[in-house]
RNA sequence: GGGGUCUUAGCUCAGCUGGGAGAGCAUCUGCCUUACAAGCAGAGGGUCAUAGGUUCGAGCCCUAUAGGCCCCACCA
């Protein structure tokens, strides 16, 4: 055992102790052990940043399960990782070679890709660094990368198949194309963001019919180049005449038809609509119904493309500009009304996406969403909190195909290879030698990419090694818990599980654990342009990796969102701080008492804590009350905890460790137990000293999983055991369970108080001692509190404590306060204020009144007493007892004063 | 338009299958008591958004209303 400093330190002793465990090999998990496994996979956080608050909530709560369930006696992998984060690292590499004035294009793919990947070798080990300092549990042996070679095999592999079962299929359809990250984006890559815009209305001549027009109305005049129609509700009796007949696009010499279509809303703008396939999804279907011809008019940077106009070249809003400006001239603009609308933008860069007809990859989402909604209905995979699977299925219901080709260079290529002759598509993982339709042996591969959650989807199994059949798979597949925030619920969980089910034929996990976003203490979302957001590094400089785990836990239940406040880490600092100078007491007086007690201390203390027969009270050793009720306490404590643990309360689990420690262990049992300390008496110091470390070390135990840094080097010094992180789990057992003397301690709180709110009340200067008297005909109270007279007076500035069964001996001027089955009396002749006296002696009349009418009116309804569980009533009645009880003595001391 | 969620003490939030309203912070009072002032002791503070309903009993279940937030879809 060696001596803790004299203050609370984190920042040199948490480094010291994390690479110790690192050292120890404590992470590492053996594919191979007999042990039951509990495994989670780390969500890999992207290589482009660093870690922010939400990751440390995220990992705090996995890194939390883990120790928990390691310490259980599971063979536990926390299997870590990192993403490529595909377009999100592209942007920023490009960004970064940009500002020394290279261009992608200069590089080549090549070297390109060689720049990529030194950017992810540096911010990967930067934050791995800092998930380490956040004290993160995880297996760093199996470190992987969304992109490392198992991984990318696992991509190809999944590829190969969803092509050959035809799950995946390369089509021309309209999608999200990002003009600045010049590629392809998924559907729900889109953010939509309401715009305040403008309603531009625009007559189209009618061909032949001089003078006559259609009035359009449009968000997007710049299109109209594109346009091939005009569509009217073929119900619409305005226009029916019309359908048919053609229309002369302005600006343009085109002329294009009148055409019905049941999409378009007669209630809406002027009824009429223009149809630009090319440039509008639902045009493009439109357009598709009708056989339309697709005109593309702008380029992939969203200039326009239309050679031989004067707009040719011009960026899609200078080119809006000049448009209107020219059917203003003609004549042709009615009117403009500010409009209000939603503009898609990419949820990367902000950009206004352009929807583009462009050949790319999909993957078809039937077949998918119905796996993900069976292991749902069938409990096979299930979310907490329950509430979260309804976001779930809202997202599965309303799946559609999945564009998962990316016109970026970091990323997985795709593996399709077209023949250059006949332009045939093979896919396969290596490149064929010729084609197998003509025999040519020119093919190249296809330039695109896949989108990043192609293979974060891959996660739980790629990482795993498959598709080998790997002892890892048999181990530790499916995972147990998948903890994650909910803004990723359609991003990543869904991909996974339909992965998960369609190429190993399980969901890959059974809980997914959801937590809300960590947001700034006025409620907004931490964010990089607000410049509000927290650095969680700096956080744990300040007050400890311990402090920031603890804060990011309590008070908060899963799935909602959290504020950020220093005020709360501080206070976690504190709870650290009190944990840490409780041990040192303790540690103090265990080596005091080393030199005192003619030895065997060493022995005696020794299984303190322990687990299991070990632990056990050792024989001879005079437990008392105080001690007995603290070991039943903590007992319960432990149930208690485990059952928090397992139902996913975090928050919970560590407040109910908290209070205990800080509030029965600190403030109720350390000050009962000073006397003992203090005095001659070698039996009862001994029993005090082995239940105050026996209850601390179960109590660092429970802690642990929580504030792992501290406890370990609290336990370290402490014990002779190697490692609190292996040590285990604290579990209820019958020998520490003592009712009768929780029941004695609890009275001897009730009175302790009642004394300290006394003094309180009278003003009594803190170094006026007092003699306390406890009235009570109550065999059991007038044992227990003659046995701790001497605990008595040191807790609430007693000089002495007299047990009596009359009122004859005690003093007239007293004050007095009633508790469960006794009176408490101090004589304080000076300062007794019988109005005080009395009007304190009313209010609590008035608490009990209030008691008993609320209980008898319970008990005296008939289907209270029918309808209630038998237990309930009982409860009631002996409560009603209680408030009698002490009803009577109130008044009886009302009586006595008057 | 569809779905979700929230409204509890001055602030931030807990409150498990319905059975006597809780915590932390803040406030007030008194203490540097030899583990800890990053502490100890005591105190004040809530018609649990509103209105109905179910129930012996509702912060909790149901319905409606008001307000806040989130997600999805659409807006030519």
């Amino acid at each position: 055992m060696t001596e803790l400093s004299k203050t609370y330190e984190p920042q040199e002793m948490e480094k010291r102790i994390y690479e110790r465990w690192k050292k120890m090999g404590y992470f590492h998990a053996d594919a191979g052990s007999a042990k039951k496994a509990f495994s989670i996979v780390m969500p890999p956080p992207n290589v482009t940043g660093q870690l922010h608050m939400g990751h440390a909530l995220d990992n705090t709560l996995q890194d939390a399960l883990c120790r928990y369930k390691r310490m259980q006696g599971y063979e536990v992998l926390w299997q870590p990782g990192t993403d490529h984060a595909a377009i999100a690292t592209e942007v920023k590499v490009i960004e970064k070679l940009k500002k020394e004035g290279i261009e992608k294009q200069d590089l080549g793919r090549e070297g390109f890709l060689k720049e990529a990947w030194a950017w992810k070798e540096e911010y990967e080990s930067r934050i791995l660094g800092q998930l380490e300092k956040l004290g993160a549990s995880a297996d760093w042996d199996r470190l992987r990368f969304t992109m490392d070679e198992g991984c990318s095999r696992a991509v190809t592999e999944v590829f190969i198949k969803l092509y050959e079962k035809g799950y995946i299929y390369k089509g021309s359809r309209i999608i999200n194309w990002c003009p600045v990250c010049q590629t392809s984006i998924s559907d729900a890559e889109v953010l939509h963001e309401d715009q305040e815009g403008f309603f531009w209305h625009i007559n189209y001549p009618i061909v032949g019919e001089e003078g006559r027009f259609v009035e359009i109305a449009t968000t997007r005049p710049e299109t109209m180049l594109g346009d091939t129609a005009v569509a009217v509700n073929p119900t619409d009796e305005r226009y029916r005449d019309l359908i048919g007949k053609m229309l002369r696009l302005p600006l343009t010499d085109r002329e294009i038809p009148i055409i019905a279509d049941e999409y378009v809303d007669k209630e809406f703008g002027t009824g009429c609509v223009k149809i630009t396939p090319a440039h509008d999804p639902n045009d493009f279907e439109v357009g598709r119904r009708h056989g339309l011809p697709e005109i593309c008019i702008m380029h992939d940077d969203a200039t326009i493309d239309c050679p031989g106009s004067k707009y040719d070249g011009m960026d899609r809003y200078e080119a809006r500009k000049a448009m209107v400006e020219d059917l203003k001239e003609q004549g042709l603009l009615v009117k403009v009304v500010p409009h209000t609308h939603s503009v898609g933008t990419h949820d990367r860069c902000k950009t206004t996406i352009e929807p583009m007809i462009k050949p790319q990859w999909f993957v078809k989402m039937d077949k998918f969403a119905e796996d993900c909604r069976r292991v749902l209905e069938t409990g096979e995979l299930r979310f907490v909190p329950e509430n979260y699977s309804k976001t779930y299925l809202n997202w599965v219901n309303n799946m559609r195909d999945w564009c998962i080709s990316r016109q970026l260079w970091w990323g997985h290529r795709i593996p399709a290879y077209y023949c250059d002759s006949c332009g045939e598509i093979v896919v396969a993982a290596e490149k064929p030698e010729a084609c197998p339709k003509c025999g040519c042996r020119e093919l190249h591969q296809d330039e695109d990419t896949l989108d990043t959650w192609f293979s974060s989807a891959l996660w739980p199994f790629s990482t795993m090694g498959w598709p080998e059949e790997t002892p890892e798979l048999s181990k530790f597949y499916p995972t147990d818990v998948l903890v994650t925030g909910y803004d990723i619920i359609f991003f990543w969980v869904i991909r996974m599980v339909f992965s998960g089910v369609e190429h190993t034929g399980k969901s890959p996990f059974h809980t997914v654990l959801i937590h809300g976003l960590v947001r700034d203490s006025q409620g907004r979302k931490m964010s990089k342009s607000l410049g509000n957001g927290i650095d969680p590094i700096e956080v744990i400089d300040r007050y400890g990796a311990d402090a920031l785990r603890a804060s990011l836990l309590t008070g908060n239940a899963p799935g909602n969102d959290m504020r950020f406040y220093w005020e709360k880490v501080e206070n976690e600092r504190n709870f650290a701080n009190k944990v840490w100078n409780a041990a040192r007491f303790i540690m103090m007086n265990l080596e005091k008492a080393e030199a005192e007690l003619s030895g065997g201390m060493a022995e005696l203390l020794g299984n303190a804590g322990k687990s299991g027969e070990a632990g056990e009270i050792p024989e001879g050793l005079k437990l008392e009350l105080s001690d007995k009720w603290i070991l039943s306490k903590q007992n319960d404590l432990n149930d208690r905890i485990a059952s928090n643990m397992d139902a996913f309360e975090l928050g919970i689990a560590l407040d109910n460790v908290t209070d205990f420690i800080w509030n029965e262990y600190c403030d109720w049992y350390i000050e009962m137990v000073k006397p003992r300390l203090y005095g001659d008496d070698a039996d009862s110091k001994r029993a005090a000293l082995w239940t105050l470390k026996t209850v601390l070390v179960s109590s660092l135990k429970l802690l642990h999983p929580f504030m792992p840094f501290i406890t370990e080097e609290i336990f370290d010094n402490l014990t002779d055991e190697e490692s609190i992180m292996i040590s285990d789990y604290p579990v209820r057992r019958e020998s520490f369970c003592f009712r009768k003397e929780e029941e004695s301690v609890e009275s001897i709180k009730a009175a302790v108080r009642a004394v300290r709110a006394i003094r309180k009340d009278m003003n009594v200067p803190v170094r006026r001692k007092a003699q306390v008297y406890i009235l009570t005909q109550r065999p059991e109270l007038q044992e227990t509190f003659s046995e701790t007279e001497d605990i008595f007076g040191l807790l609430c500035g007693a000089s002495g404590l007299s047990v009596v069964q009359d009122e004859g001996s005690i003093p007239a001027d007293s004050v007095s306060s009633v508790i469960e089955g006794a009176v408490i009396y101090i004589p304080l002749s000076d300062l007794v204020d019988v109005e005080k006296e009395r009007a304190r002696l009313s209010a609590e009349k008035d608490r009990l009144l209030a008691e008993l009418k609320r209980s008898a009116s319970m008990l005296s309804n008939e289907r209270f007493l029918k309808g209630a569980p038998e237990k309930k009533v009982e409860e009631e009645k002996q409560k009603k007892q209680k408030y009698e009880d002490m009803l009577r003595t109130v008044e009886e001391r009302l009586a006595a004063l008057a």
